[in-house]
RNA sequence: GGGAGCAUAGCUCAGCUGGGAGAGCACCUGCCUUACAAGCAGGGGGUCACAGGUUCAAGCCCUGUUGUUCCCACCA
């Protein structure tokens, strides 16, 4: 920055230097062993899907805010980047991508296919890598790591074969969450549940014997084809009798029986129900209990197989609505109304998914959730804000197997591998040479690949290097906080703690700092197909990054969504030119030999009062990050840099400055010390500007970014000069409203006399008054004559504005009357409550003592008015 | 069917462990006061959703109601 620069700021000339600059030194990097107390955060790994979205710049602004808070703390400070393979969403797209040149994955093969996927890895990887050098991130990028490089491959093979090892991997064919676009299994929190409305349908189901039928009811008649039982619950008197018997299954012409099962609820309904085990989960339950074949009625994509007669080769809608008809038609068709029901989707295509029996492989849950739950039980793990443990808990005491096997092949293949001889299936850390039940020599490895979440799960320790035992590992883990998004708490943070207990016999991380996701100005979520998506990349041409960060700091209190607009964007980008310009302000008026982190030997009440507030925003500001609340902090910093420093301080010091000398001098070193201090304690917000700035101001050290963050300091708290101080501020601001209102430009100086008790410190005050009050000469003293002049009161303090042409006696006497009724009320209420009983007693000694310094000056002021009134 | 969040100025939201309601934007008035008009000074505007309760004292704690958003759940 040089002085003949441009009054405003201009953040595209500045933020890409800085970055270059903070990357090229190294001051980004962590070492592992430093003797420094660690602080480490993984990044959540963006999908290589596409780029980065508004919700991402938050979560690494919070990351980033943290990290370069503690690194300023002087402690080891890790922040690991990386991006996740993201398994079916980055399919998705890689398989649109490729229809669009004509191509599938079939004829690409598996090996063209996957050589195709890492092309896209390394495009959109990168893309995303570049997006959070924008927004500033001061990760470790010598340490960045991807789902599926080779150490966190190696992690996922380990955990795979030790759970396998220990039983807890198994695979069996059960019902699983089909999605027949996406062609592959789902797990339960990949299906996204909506109430939508569709028919019931009542059917009749005729009796083998002929001596009548059973009403079934259903939303999915297309089910039926599968159906191997109706089942009725055991006490149900309306078909007791017919317990036993068997049924024509209409359309196929099938025999099933009838079972009795407490499942079933004889009040819904019919109180009978079609048990189509294949392919609904309560019916794979009930079919299990008794016994009943599975009979899978549709292929992968949803259309009815070889086992659903004529209706073999239709979509499943298709076929739903030709059995309505060929029941209607034959006459067993008893209703159709609406129902509302909920309909499960596939969490990346939307496509309804089909409850579908297969083999899968599992992860039995149970023994992995219990300690799980004791780790935040036990407080070990602390979620901020604290309601979302609730929801932690909830969803891990009624955990179900996870079903970590998928039909695709973006992926983790599956370590398991099976003999071509004897079919011996074998799960190894390597592909396995000889089969060790026939010897054979040829094997097939499993066509599947996992879950994207079970390497995501073992994020905070394989990306340190585990199953190695490396320096970072022993030296970073466990981590400290993990930033991110209530939508993903089951996904991952969830599975994060158990494998990092199970794994590692320690959590993952001490504290998970919940975020909200960020809407739209209308409230509205941020999504493609609305088209309400915020690039962060334009808000940051235009605004810059420390606007968009301060923004993002600001809206957020924990847990809470926050709604993302312009104007704010806006309103902040004038903050970072306010920093800019005080800054200019400063170097204007500095002299040459001026020393960062000095303050003169003398000291005048202002500077006081300024070191005192800063020294007040430097504990609050402290505590407000160390309790999580970037929100709160961010607001106390612009209240601060703009009100107190910017419109008091730099105005008050304008006097001195133009006084000039010690005076001047004195004024420039205490500005100097708190400008310092203030850009040390928003760098972590505004790490650009604050950068920029403090490299144009006198420093000492390399980088603010490793500057030490500032301690509160009892040497900086002048209570006593405080409110000495702001007894000249609250006489300006009285003196500027009175000014205001009479409609006196600033431009007409005023003499003024000033009456009060406490002259030694309006002494002090006469330049400040004089300069902020459009004073052209100030007298204090005891009394003055009241006649022709304009009367401004504070409690302590009369001052008389000698403006007599401007005065209407009526218009005055209005006014103070109006005072004294507000005045009198004040007292009123004070008193009363200092009257009543059990305030005096009960009360903090603190808060009586301050109830009672008010009144006191309530009643000073009530005196000036009455005299003042008395003097008209 | 369970559970959670939110409801404060025209708009968007703060308000820490209860001690006389705040900010930004918008609006009105006056200022180009030599850091900043992306600025300065001043101002108007709120039964803190509703109804009870606890307390000397409630925007804040408790109960209920309404509205709203979301999460979880296998009733065909």
């Amino acid at each position: 920055m040089r002085r003949e620069l441009s009054s405003k700021y201009d953040p595209s000339g500045v933020e890409d230097r800085i970055y270059a600059f903070w990357e090229d030194g190294g001051f980004f990097a962590a070492q592992a062993g430093s003797g420094k107390e660690p602080y480490t955060i993984v990044m959540p790994p963006p999908n290589i899907t596409g780029q980065l979205h508004m919700g991402h710049a938050l979560d690494n602004t919070l990351q980033d805010l943290l990290i370069r808070y503690r690194r300023m703390q002087g402690r080891e400070a890790l922040w690991l980047p990386g991006t996740d393979h993201a398994s079916i969403a980055t399919e998705a797209k890689i398989v649109d991508a490729l229809k669009a040149e004509g191509l599938s994955k079939d004829s690409l093969g598996r090996e063209g296919y996957l050589k195709r996927a890492w092309e896209w890895k390394s495009e959109y990887g990168g893309r995303i890598v570049g997006q959070l050098r924008k927004i500033g991130s001061s990760c470790d990028w010598g340490r960045e790591r991807f789902t599926m490089d080779e150490g966190c491959s190696k992690a996922v093979v380990e955990v795979f074969n030790r759970l396998y090892e220990r039983g807890l991997i198994y695979r069996g064919e059960r019902i699983i969450n089909w999605c027949p676009s996406c062609l592959t299994s789902l797990s339960d929190i990949e299906v996204e549940h909506e109430e939508r409305v569709g028919h019931f349908w009542q059917i009749r189901y005729p009796l083998s014997d002929g001596s009548g039928y059973i009403e079934v009811a259903t939303t999915r008649p297309e089910t039926m084809l599968g159906d191997t039982a109706v089942a009725v619950h055991p006490e149900d008197e309306r078909y007791k009798h017919l317990i036993g018997k068997t049924l024509i299954l209409p359309l196929l012409e099938r025999e099933i029986p009838i079972i009795a099962d407490e499942y079933v609820d004889p009040e819904f309904g019919t109180g009978a129900v079609k048990i189509t085990p294949a392919h609904d989960p309560n019916d794979f339950e009930v079919g299990l209990r008794h016994d009943l074949p599975l009979l899978n009625v549709m292929t992968e994509s949803a259309v009815i197989n070889e086992n659903g007669g004529k209706y073999q080769g239709m979509k499943r809608y298709e076929a739903r609505k030709t059995i309505v008809a060929d029941l209607e038609a034959a006459g067993l068709l008893v209703s159709v109304r609406e129902h509302a029901h909920n309909v499960g989707g596939c969490y990346r295509c939307g496509e309804t998914v089909e409850p579908w029996v297969s083999m899968q492989w599992f992860v039995k849950m149970s023994p992995l959730a219990e300690p799980a739950i004791e780790a935040v039980r036990s407080g070990e793990i602390k979620f901020v804000p604290e309601r979302f443990e609730k929801i932690y808990f909830n969803w891990m005491e009624n955990i179900r197997d996870w079903c970590i096997s998928r039909q695709i092949w973006w992926g983790h293949r599956i370590p398991a591998w099976y003999c071509q001889g004897c079919g011996e299936s074998i799960v190894a850390r390597q592909a396995p040479t000889t089969c060790p039940k026939c010897a054979g020599k040829n094997f097939a490895q499993d066509e599947d690949t996992l879950d994207t979440w079970f390497s995501s799960a073992l994020w905070p320790f394989s990306t340190l290097g585990w199953p190695e035992k490396t320096d970072d590992l022993s030296y970073f883990y466990p981590t400290n906080v993990l930033v991110t998004g209530y939508d993903i708490i089951f996904f991952w943070v969830a599975r994060m703690i158990f494998s990092g207990v199970d794994e590692m016999g320690e959590p993952p991380f001490d504290t998970v700092f919940i975020h909200g996701l960020v809407r739209d100005a209308q409230g509205r979520k941020m999504s493609k197909s609305l088209g309400n998506g915020v690039d962060p990349l334009d808000i940051i041409a235009e605004y810059g990054a420390d606007a968009l960060r301060f923004t993002l700091a600001t809206g957020v209190s924990p847990g809470n969504d926050l709604r993302f607009s312009d104007e704010k964007c806006k309103a902040n980008r004038n903050f970072c030119n306010k920093i800019w310009n005080a800054a200019r302000y400063l170097l204007m008026n500095l002299t040459p030999d001026a020393k960062p982190g000095e303050l003169p030997d003398q000291l005048a009440m202002e500077d006081k009062w300024l070191l005192s507030k800063y020294n007040d925003l430097v504990g609050e500001v402290t505590a407000n990050l160390d309790k999580f609340e970037p929100g709160v902090a961010a607001g106390k910093l612009y209240d601060f840099f703009w009100d107190v420093l910017c419109d008091w301080y730099i105005e008050l010091s304008k006097s001195r400055f133009q006084e000039g000398g010690e005076a001047g001098e004195r004024a420039g070193q205490v500005l100097l010390y708190v400008m310092e201090g203030a850009l040390r304690l928003m760098h972590p917000f505004m790490p650009f500007i604050t950068e920029e700035v403090w490299q144009a101001l006198p420093h000492t050290g390399e980088t603010l970014m490793r500057a030490p963050w500032p301690v509160h300091d009892q040497a900086l708290s002048f209570p006593q000069e405080e409110r000495e101080f702001s007894m000249i501020v609250a006489a300006i601001g009285a003196i500027r409203a009175r000014r205001a209102e009479m409609n006196v430009p600033p431009s007409k100086k005023a003499r003024l006399q000033i009456e009060t008790q406490q002259a030694a410190v309006f002494a002090q005050g006469v330049p400040f008054i004089e300069r902020l009050g459009s004073a052209s000469e100030i007298e204090i003293g005891n009394a003055f004559p009241t006649q022709g002049a304009v009367q401004v009161l504070t409690s302590d303090a009369r001052i008389l504005i000698p403006l007599a042409e401007l005065i209407d006696p009526e218009k005055e006497r209005a006014r103070l009357t109006k005072e004294k009724a507000a005045a009198q009320k004040d007292i009123e209420a004070l008193e009363k409550k200092l009257g009543s009983p059990g305030f005096v007693e009960k009360a903090k000694p603190e808060v009586v003592a301050a109830q009672r310094e008010k009144l006191e000056s309530v009643k000073q002021l009530l005196g000036k008015i009455e005299e003042s009134l008395a003097g008209l």
